[in-house]
Parts: structure tokens; C-alpha cells; sequence
RNA sequence: GGUCCGAUAGCUCAGUCGGUAGAGCAAAUGGCUUUUAACCAUUGGGUCCCAGGUUCGAGUCCUGGUCGGAUCACCA
């Protein structure tokens, strides 16, 4: 074996084999079921692929040995191959004179279902009309000694397929489709689906000028965003390092450095909870160019999309959940204005509720509180309690968002809370808000115009955040205060504030363009391109709780 | 962490009122040998997730636990 072996695959997308198969193909289609194809134009279609000469190509045994015919796959595609007693031999593993075709009759009839073999021969068409090899070589590869999944149903049981991937892959690759069933893709195609979206994002920002780069995955630091970190510890350093949350203050000091556009597509570690959105370790884009402003990152962002969604999907528009995804333009909308807009007038609050100083923290805290209540009470629909109270017109909220978004440090956080309540699940389509408070923003540059504004975006789609961009803060001074802000709000309790980086500060002192920059969860889109519900389905070997039989034993060996 | 749902053969699943553990696929043996998921016959295959309890008797009822899924809270 040299690795030069044809695949299945390409072999079946081989030219004049691919025009045999769809000329047979075509006519069958016309025929009633049960009805063979014309012999002539078979006759025709084995001339042509004898000229091809003989091929050799390997694969698993994709349905039980019955009879001389057998299907190989390549985890991919499936080939028919076609041994006839007396007409082919047995290579040896020692490389010596091949066996006789009895011998190799009789090792044929004990291959199992999974058993990876090497045929060679020639290619023909079967009278049934379906392109196959016949074999004059076969050649023992590998034995499966545990059975194969269920040719029919795959595996069903979420836990084996995440925990065994190789064998939902098997499954997969072993799946035979029922006639009018429709297609769904299979996980092989899921993940080639993921491959297409990240080369195609690598090839788009390449073309624009991007270069790729690879900044530290363990740092001294665990810096850059908002959540806590995995910890470990450096034994000749005897120093903490923690597996990092974003490479975002790396890449910015590269800007520094005068890399003008440059990016980073890599995983980001986080200690937090795991869900159907959340992986402990996700792939994360990030990229930042110079002599850009939020706006024109946003165009860019939507132009990286629709690319990588066309290449990934064939067209700009997805089926997901049911719905139509339509990616062919994206909304932009303000935070506030986004509240106002998705605070439905039949959710009443009591004027009680309504804190008259929404400088107030208690206060504040009180209202988004209480908004929640109401909005968990609607969609479990105990809502009728809440619904003889005095109205609240729009004007109303909007006032108190107002004043929420004047209201300096802490309020941000409130806003932010409301907008997760009121407006993040009804934002299906891909949707940029922009005009974030700036205390919930500690590296985005604050507006020209108010100073209480973040010149930062997120993008929404279907409900989840999927991607999240500004213009970057470049100044020092203004830097380090937002840190000294973010060390204080560590201080009452809030673990989740951003660590204060002074080296990055130092780095800003030497000057870093003004740039605007972008995370894009690679994970999540892929979830809505491959119309899978859980980021579990997008990732080969999620995390998940061990086993605990398993680790019971291994524990107890181990130690 | 809270709530709801689930776990039966290698895989997909039935299992009635608490009364001998079932089917299809897969596997083994034989037949067939140009078939299109499933040809014919025969055979083997079970810690019914685990531990207790109720009962003459538990896959089934009860309690606790493990694992998984959905959902809520935190996070991207």
C-alpha cells in the first residue's frame, strides 16, 4: 500500500466513470421498478470503462458478505464490488505468491460486515445497471471484531453517537436511505459541512489581506472577555497559567506591532456551564483590522457570512428549526430601540414597579428583576396574575431604558439583562445591534457622539449571539481607568469582571491604530448551517461526563 | 443547581392488569450466487442502568442513586 490508492470517492467522481454512472443513471429513472436496463447500452458503458484499466481501491465492508456482491465505503461513498468464485486471488500479508481462488472463495465468504479489504480489478456495469468492480485481487486489510450499527436507523441514542464518534461515523457511512425518505445530513456530512464554512472563512479574509496568526493558549492572564477560566499550573516556572478565555489582547498587541489585518481561528476555553449552546471549549474567529470603524467591520462581517454560507450551503437562505434563515441581508438595529420594539404592550407593569431614580442599583436591580418575573410568568402562561395592572405604553419603557442607558457604571449590565429577556430570543434573523452601553464594554471605544455609547455590534441569529465586533479602544489612559472600573466591579463580587492586563495597557502606550475588530462563533454557525440543535452535534468529541464504571476502574489503576 | 422525560439483545424498538424475556436488523450454520435496506431455513445471543423496598412473585409498583436528553438560571 503506498496511500496512492484510489478513494471510492474520487473514483466515482472520476470523469468518464461519473458520465457512465449518470448515463445509466438517467435511463433508469425512466424504467419501471423491477425492469432491467437495455443490454446495449450496458454493453456500451463496459466498453468505455475496460479502456479505464484497472483500478485498486480499499474501503470497509458496508453490508453483510450475501452472495458476490458487496458494498465498500470509504466513509463517504459506496461501491459496489463483485467477486465470482474461481475468478480472483488472495493476496498474502507476507507478500509472497498470491492464494488460490479457492482459497480466496473461501476468505471471501467469512469477510464480515465492517472488515476492511483492498480489491483490484476492472471496472464494469452490472445488469441491474449499477457501476461496480470486478474483483481479480482481494487483499485482507483489517477485521471489526464488534458488530456494526443498524444499517437502517444508524445509532439513534445521542450519548453513544457523542461518545463514540468514530462509530456514529461508522453508522453514518454504513446508512442505507429508504426509498422517498428525505435526506438529512449524516454526521460525515455535518463535518464536512464545518470543514467547507472554516476554509472558506480562511480563504476570505486570506483574499483580503488577513494573515493568519497563533497567539498563546495558556496564559499568565485570563484576559479579554468576561468569564472564568480553566487553571493550571507551570511546574519549572511554578507559576499559574490559565487556558485562555479570548486571544483578543494578543492580537490587538500585534496591531501594535503593525500586522494591519491579521486573525486568529482557534479554540477559547471557558469554566462555565455546558449546554446546547456551550462547550467548554469552542472555536472562536477572531480578527482585527486597522483604519476600520465598527460600520465598516460590520459590512465585512456580513460579507465574511454570506460567503462562507453560499460555499458552505449552496445558496444564502437555511432551513432551521423549521424556519427560513434568510442571510441575504442583515438588520441593523440599536439596543434601546430593540427593547422598545420587542416590549410587547400586553406585558403591563404597575407603576410601583416603575423605580422612580433609576440611578438607584437596589432599584434597578428591582425593575429588571421584576421584567423578568413577568417574562418567565408569559411563557410558562401564568402570565394572568400580572395582567390586570395599569398599562405601560411604550413611552414608558423607553424613558427608563433612556434613563438606564444614562445612568454611568452599573446600569450596563441591567440594560444588557433587559435586552436578554425582552428581545434575544425573538431575534431569528441575522440581526447587528448595535449602540451597546459602554460599561458593559471595557476595550470598545466610546461614540463621539455619547460619550455613554460603545461603538460595538453583536450579531444575533435565531436567538443565540454569534458574533460580537467594535471599534477598539486605543487609548491608554482610558484603557486602564475601564480596567481600574472592571477591577472594582471584580471587587463587590462580580468574578466575571475583566482582568486588568497592564502589559496590554504598556503595549496601547506605543500606539495601536484605531481598528475595529470581531469574534465569530464558528461552532454556532455551524449549528445553523448543518440545522443541528445542539453544539454537541457540530463538535467531533464534545465534552461530557466520564463514564462511571470507567472511571471508577481507571482511578483505581491509576493511582 | 431546579424541573420534566428517558435507560430492555451489538443496533432500532415492543413488552397489556405485577405471573416463563420478545420482534426486526446484526452474528453463527447450511442453501442460493448479477444482487439493489430487508432471499430461504436453522441456531446462538439478556446484570431488563445500579442499590434497596413492597409482594408468593417485579422489566412492570415504591425509595434512593448513576448516566443521558429537554428546559430554566450563568456564560459565547
Amino acid at each position: 500500500m503506498s496511500g496512492n490508492e484510489d478513494t471510492i470517492s474520487n473514483l466515482k467522481a472520476f470523469g468518464p466513470v461519473a458520465a457512465a454512472a449518470k448515463e445509466m443513471a438517467d435511463v433508469r429513472a425512466t424504467l419501471e421498478p423491477g425492469t432491467r436496463p437495455p443490454a446495449e447500452l450496458k454493453d456500451k458503458l463496459n466498453e468505455t470503462l475496460k479502456e479505464l484499466g484497472g483500478v485498486r481501491i480499499a474501503g470497509r465492508v458496508a453490508t453483510p458478505i450475501r452472495g458476490n456482491f458487496v458494498h465498500l465505503t470509504d466513509g463517504r461513498e459506496k461501491l459496489q464490488i463483485y467477486a465470482k468464485k474461481g475468478q480472483f486471488t488472495l493476496a498474502r500479508n507476507d507478500g509472497g505468491a498470491d492464494r488460490e481462488p479457492e482459497t480466496a472463495w473461501e476468505a471471501w465468504q467469512i469477510l464480515d460486515h465492517g472488515d476492511l479489504i483492498g480489491v483490484e480489478g476492472y471496472l464494469f456495469v452490472t445488469n441491474t445497471g449499477e457501476v461496480s468492480v470486478h474483483v481479480e485481487r482481494l487483499t485482507f486489510l483489517s477485521k471489526a471484531l464488534s458488530p456494526m450499527p443498524d444499517k437502517v436507523h444508524g445509532i439513534e441514542d445521542a450519548e453513544i453517537k457523542q461518545r463514540k464518534r468514530y462509530l456514529d461515523l461508522i453508522a453514518s457511512s454504513l446508512r442505507v436511505e429508504m426509498a422517498g425518505e428525505k435526506h438529512e445530513l449524516s454526521t460525515r456530512e455535518t463535518f464536512e459541512v464545518r470543514a467547507k464554512t472554516i476554509s472558506s472563512i480562511r480563504h476570505f479574509l486570506e483574499d483580503n489581506g488577513y494573515i493568519e496568526v497563533e497567539t498563546p493558549m495558556l496564559t499568565p492572564k485570563a484576559t479579554g472577555a468576561a468569564a472564568k477560566p480553566f487553571k493550571t499550573h507551570h511546574n519549572a516556572l511554578d507559576i499559574a497559567l490559565y487556558a485562555r478565555i479570548a486571544p483578543e489582547l494578543y492580537l490587538k498587541r500585534l496591531l501594535v506591532g503593525g500586522f494591519e489585518k491579521v486573525y486568529e481561528l482557534n479554540r477559547n476555553f471557558r469554566n462555565e456551564g455546558i449546554s446546547y449552546k456551550h462547550n467548554p471549549e469552542f472555536t472562536m474567529l477572531e480578527f482585527y483590522c486597522a483604519y476600520m470603524n465598527v460600520n465598516g467591520m460590520m459590512d465585512f462581517c456580513e460579507k465574511l457570512i454570506q460567503k462562507s454560507v453560499m460555499k458552505a450551503t449552496g445558496g444564502l437562505v437555511v432551513e432551521y428549526e423549521g424556519k427560513k434563515i434568510n442571510f441575504s441581508k442583515f438588520e441593523r438595529i440599536a439596543m434601546r430601540d430593540a427593547i422598545i420594539r420587542h416590549f410587547p404592550e400586553r406585558w403591563k407593569l404597575q407603576d410601583q414597579d416603575i423605580p422612580q431614580d433609576l440611578s438607584d442599583p437596589l432599584r434597578l436591580s428591582k425593575f429588571t428583576q421584576y421584567v423578568r418575573r413577568v417574562f418567565i410568568a408569559e411563557t410558562d402562561g401564568s402570565l394572568s396574575q400580572h395582567s390586570q395592572s395599569y398599562p405601560l405604553a411604550k413611552q414608558r419603557i423607553w424613558e427608563g431604558v433612556d434613563k438606564l442607558m444614562q445612568t454611568e457604571h452599573e446600569s450596563g449590565g441591567e440594560i444588557e439583562q433587559l435586552f436578554d429577556i425582552v428581545v434575544e430570543p425573538n431575534l431569528i434573523q441575522p440581526t447587528f445591534i448595535i449602540d451597546y452601553p459602554k460599561s458593559i464594554s471595557p476595550l470598545s471605544k466610546a461614540s463621539p457622539e455619547d460619550p455613554q455609547i460603545a461603538e460595538r455590534f453583536e450579531l444575533f441569529i435565531n436567538g443565540m449571539e454569534v458574533a460580537n465586533g467594535f471599534s477598539e479602544l486605543n487609548d491608554p489612559r482610558e484603557q486602564y481607568e475601564r480596567f481600574v472600573d472592571q477591577a472594582e466591579a471584580r471587587e463587590r463580587g462580580d468574578d466575571e469582571a475583566m482582568v486588568l492586563d497592564e502589559d496590554y495597557v504598556r503595549a496601547l502606550s506605543y500606539g495601536m491604530p484605531p481598528a475595529a475588530g470581531i469574534g465569530i462563533g464558528i461552532d454556532r454557525l455551524v449549528m445553523l448551517l448543518t440545522n443541528k440543535h445542539s453544539i454537541r452535534d457540530v463538535i467531533l468529541f464534545p465534552h461530557m461526563r466520564p463514564e462511571r464504571k470507567q472511571e471508577a476502574e481507571s482511578t483505581e489503576d491509576d493511582e
